[in-house]
DNA sequence: TTGAAAGCGCTAACAT
DNA sequence: ATGTTAGCGCTTTCAA
């Protein structure tokens, strides 16, 4: 049976709330108590009751983190990086996965609401804002990461898309590539970020995409990317004009038109040169290691915790507190056509 | 400020035992009333406060698990598993990383245990047992994932790592290979399994290893895994009886063992075949598509749930419950040196 | 500097 | 079939 503060307090001959307060740092408790306190703690291993602690402050030391799948290194980093960082704090971090599915992430939020987690981190699967409506009725302070909703003012955390479309594409064009594509994402905010950023980068050198060079791979989860990939990059490959360099919303995507590109017997990059997005572990050891734009997971996942514990902590819930990473490109074989880079 | 059974009670002229009673689906309740409660409860958007069911009924639906890390989709693909699973019957899942590290592995222990989970999960990267015996005392029903403790009766779920070796050895001698390699982990159930099931099935086609021809990537973390890999490869390669065939603890090993292959101008699978474990995703892609040994990640975390909610659920503790999963190899080109395969 | 009283929302025994 | 009584272990006033 773990011990409770009433068998300290028994055993010093003092109260439970003098013992309650050593344990909270309370001012006014005399050094040689606390001391006392302290040692007596020490002995019998004394651990809080969290689930005493939170039934009478209201508060559960304890967040929810939602992500659309824990496969993806880039969520399992900042999964892992939150959890870590919190932690130092004494607060728990539960985490779910939504499987890319609306309607799976919204009952996963309820069971986190229900829970009375402190802060709610959410990497958004949803289409509409209606699911983050009902955490705001219950006064649930929330992050949203990796992905936006335009319009809705709130915390968020995440990398600089259009940055990331930016870095890539005139990374490609300054590798010489002359017809440039983009095979996008479905309609979040990371693959128009991306797009924007791609097209920002093409105007800046007075290029313009040509027709058909943007192509998307629909609405399929992270998991199909590979082979919606592959039949983007085929499709490009068989435009008229056929582009020279890819620019793809993420690795998965990457490595299906990679595929695409070396079948149709063309050699990556001197004739299609390859940028992904994530920089997943082992891209050095693909086929044609592959240039990426890393995301900056660790980064985001460490923004994500100090602004939890920020939100966790102080009763004044920030709403629209918006923090950008910067991404990184790294480059590999799949786009260096020049040696200097 | 969300409803609680007071009102619930209040607003039907009940008493709140009423109410509990017809939450938790207890018989003897009138067909009328419970069907008043459940309609205000709805009404209400009533949800019960775990705080302070936990603080009565002394269980918390809370699971903890402890991996060494979740940037590796085996642990991953497991801890989504086990989240998904166990939700359904209203539990949540805590989830940390110990990053190979048995120190801040027993932090997290103990930190989940202040959090009175009412099971734990653990894949330890403990030398010892003695983190266990802490569990013991507070008297949490546990289960050890992935990696076993000779001697220490507990619950286990993982996969059969001696038919992981001989499965992977055995495909390497049907391939005709005649110089068989292990390239083996370090000191943990694991490695020692693999090992043995490499042993077991040479010495079922009457081989053994050759002198030099098993060796260790030592004790390094998941994360060297590549390096050690390419390393111990290179070594192997300068041994007098240069093998024909690699059978490696994994596939990140495996990952730098073939580079190792290439750049010393051989051909992988004529020259030397290679085979891991884990079956990491994008195998396929990789220069050379790697053949792998599945570890079943996906059957160990369902029947981890399975047995976690047991466990929960009957006081009983069954404390030496093991369930081993059937590993499964799947072939690709970095050993298929047989049409018929 | 310390403590008494009250209560957080719920469940578990025991009435009725 | 429904209700009464007592807590679970802690925090939060407020008083001494």
């Amino acid at each position: 049976m773990p011990a409770r503060m009433k068998d300290i307090a028994r055993d010093l001959g003092l109260s439970i709330v003098t013992v309650s307060k050593v344990l909270r740092d309370h001012p006014d408790i005399s050094e040689e108590t606390r001391k006392r306190v302290l040692r007596r703690m020490r002995e019998l291993n004394y651990r809080p009751n969290f689930a005493a602690r939170s039934l009478s402050s209201g508060r559960t030391w304890t967040l929810g983190l939602v992500v659309p799948t824990l496969l993806h290194p880039f969520f399992a980093q900042i999964a892992k990086e939150i959890s870590f960082e919190v932690r130092k704090q004494g607060y728990s971090l539960f985490i779910s996965s939504s499987d890319e599915d609306p309607d799976l992430e919204i009952q996963e939020i309820e069971h986190l609401l229900a829970r009375h987690v402190d802060v709610m981190l959410i990497a958004s699967a949803q289409g509409s804002v209606e699911s983050f409506q009902r955490i705001e009725e219950l006064r649930i302070p929330y992050i949203l990461l990796d992905r936006q909703f335009p319009g809705l003012q709130t915390n968020f955390v995440g990398v600089d898309d259009r940055l990331v479309g930016v870095l890539a594409t005139t990374h490609l064009i300054e590798q010489g590539c002359k017809r440039i594509a983009h095979i996008r994402g479905a309609q979040i905010s990371t693959a128009i970020g991306r797009l924007e950023g791609y097209e920002q980068a093409l105007a800046s050198f007075r290029m313009t995409p040509l027709p058909g060079h943007v192509i998307s791979i629909g609405t399929s989860g992270d998991n199909k990317g590979e082979q919606k990939g592959y039949e983007a990059a085929v499709s490009l490959l068989g435009n008229e004009s056929r582009p020279d360099g890819i620019f793809c919303f993420n690795d998965p995507v990457a490595l299906g038109a990679m595929r695409a590109i070396l079948d149709a017997g063309l050699r990556i990059p001197q004739d299609v040169a390859v940028v992904g997005c994530g920089n997943l572990p082992h891209s050095d050891f693909l086929r044609v290691p592959l240039s990426s734009v890393d995301q900056g997971s660790i980064d985001i996942g460490k923004r994500a915790a100090a602004l939890a514990l920020h939100l966790a902590q102080n009763k004044s819930v920030t709403r629209s507190k918006k923090e950008f990473i910067r991404p990184e490109l790294i480059v590999r074989a799949s786009s260096l056509r020049k040696s200097d880079g």
